[in-house]
DNA sequence: TATCTAGTTTAAAATCATTCTAAAGAGCCT
DNA sequence: AGGCTCTTTAGAATGATTTTAAACTAGATA
């Protein structure tokens, strides 16, 4: 487990003032394991820890952290937020009925062809989401 | 302009019982035009139409149509439900800045190489959002 | 180290898209 | 026309997320 300094000096990297709360939630999600969370569960897993941080933090932590780039939101469906911590290129295949989301290898989906981005515009991301459902429904 | 009956069976050969409201509605959505609509613009558009449908049938009916493959829902952002007229297989180009979605010819982006999806599953759909920027932000 | 200030956190209230509810209405089969 | 089921309706409820205003703190400065 890396020490705290580690953290507080990733987050002032990313130009994030490195508060108690955001140290600790960077040390829950930002340890290098690749995983999908929520607002939800990110609070359940602060709990867990021992500690507390307000909801309203927790969602302005998300966002401030995507905003930096130290995680990346996965658009799947409109009912909550998911996050990756993994912010490497790759992309997701996504069971509705499960609401299940699995990364895919980033070699795994090769796009040949990529259209021009329109005028005075360039392409920032490129997200693919391969919907999959069970075979026998 | 097609003629009432023409929407009446459309959603009958879809399954949905052809009531005044959905028939109403399909004619706005399914007179073959691609566009982009919400709950939002739809009331609007059905308002300027001189009508009202009640805001939970608005909803209903955009799931309804959905279901049915009438309409296809297209996810970039968490903010509200966007729906295509458009069914057919093509991708998006979404500028976040503007909440501008723009679609891109289906020729145009070419996927090489698609995963197998995981035992048991099989592939429903491939999502493709290009996230675009203007160049001089 | 005491002080200052802008940026943060907090709990609670507010927002807003969407869904649910129970009652009234309308297709459609006979 | 009668009747049964599916729909629509207005309004209430839900639930994720954002906002609020006040209390707090990181970090710079003296």
């Amino acid at each position: 487990m890396k020490p705290t300094a580690y953290f507080a000096e990733k987050l002032r990297l990313a130009g994030l003032r490195p508060t108690r709360q955001r140290v600790a939630i960077a040390a829950l999600l930002l340890d290098g394991r690749h995983r999908h969370v929520t607002a939800d569960s990110l609070t359940e897993e602060i709990t867990t820890a021992g500690l507390h941080v307000s909801g309203g933090t927790v969602y302005n932590t998300l966002n401030q952290f995507t905003e930096a780039g130290l995680l990346r939101r996965v658009m799947v469906h409109n009912d909550y937020s998911l996050f990756d911590t993994n912010t490497d290129h790759h992309h997701h295949f996504y069971e509705a009925e499960n609401d299940q989301l699995v990364d895919i290898p980033h070699d795994d989906v090769i796009l040949a062809q990529l259209p021009a981005a329109p005028d005075g515009h360039e392409i920032k991301a490129v997200d693919v989401v391969i919907h999959i459902q069970s075979k026998d429904s």
